[in-house]
DNA sequence: CGCCAGGCCGTGT
DNA sequence: ACACGGCATGGC
């Protein structure tokens, strides 16, 4: 799949950030929110030189609330970001590099345990801010593993779904691809992002999918 | 106007 | 364990 996508879209240049910290940002914001928006929460935290760790302590809630307010659910993300500073203060000196050195499945435990972090979020982090090598399963990759009979279908998007699409992914990039799995990863969950949103929404516009010559439209799924 | 977005969480069964 | 609704805002 990574390599029939990466023929089709060519490399995507995720994560759009600059700093792990920018990554940290965006991974919260963009909780069911379009990136759009996020950018636009994003330049009010560049302007309001909030895009550090320093100058996010710094704000008050209130103030980081308003900020963020572009790119919806403010009063939780808000919340959560202040979470996620004070881990940081608390447990690693401030230090992303020192969080980042922590072992992927503590540190994986660590952040899930953060309010407003789940599954997709945590993984992100760890993956394009942190550098460790673990996949990401999201809605995307859900939908399309189950139009292309990969996963079977279940109705409900349990968080054992999710853990076991990671698994799944992990397993399928271990017995392909044993080597640089954090840069295949890296690509493969933007991809899937990119043909999630060209082909994946409406079933009509499966036609011309590259992952397959004859995509898989018989079994319905409305989405 | 209605639907959706690069999810997560609390509550009820 | 699973389903379901709330969370907030802007794009299209």
């Amino acid at each position: 799949m990574h390599d029939l996508l990466f023929e089709a879209y060519g490399p995507q240049h995720w994560w759009p950030a600059k700093t792990r910290f920018e990554v940290i940002l965006g991974a919260y914001l963009t909780q069911n929110t379009s990136w759009k928006a996020v950018e636009r929460s994003l330049a009010n935290l560049r302007a309001a030189g909030a895009m550090t760790v320093d100058g996010l302590r710094s704000l008050t809630l209130r103030k980081l609330q308003l900020l963020i307010q572009p790119s919806g659910f403010h009063t939780r993300k808000a919340h959560a970001l202040k979470k996620f500073v004070a881990l940081l203060d608390d447990e690693f000196a401030g230090s992303l590099k020192k969080l980042a050195s922590a072992p992927t499945a503590a540190l994986r435990a660590r952040l899930l345990a953060l309010p407003g972090v789940g599954p997709e979020t945590a993984d992100a982090i760890l993956l394009y801010a942190l550098g460790h090598p673990v996949p990401i399963a999201d809605e995307y990759l859900r939908r399309i593993a189950e139009r292309h009979r990969l996963l079977i279908p279940a109705p409900g998007h349990s968080r054992k779904g999710y853990e076991s699409l990671t698994t799944l992914t992990r397993q399928a990039f271990a017995a392909d691809a044993p080597k640089s799995h954090a840069r295949l990863f890296n690509e493969f969950h933007a991809l899937t992002v990119a043909v999630g949103k060209a082909h994946c929404r409406r079933i009509a516009q499966c036609a011309d999918c590259p992952l397959a010559d004859d995509p898989h439209t018989a079994g319905d799924q409305s989405r």
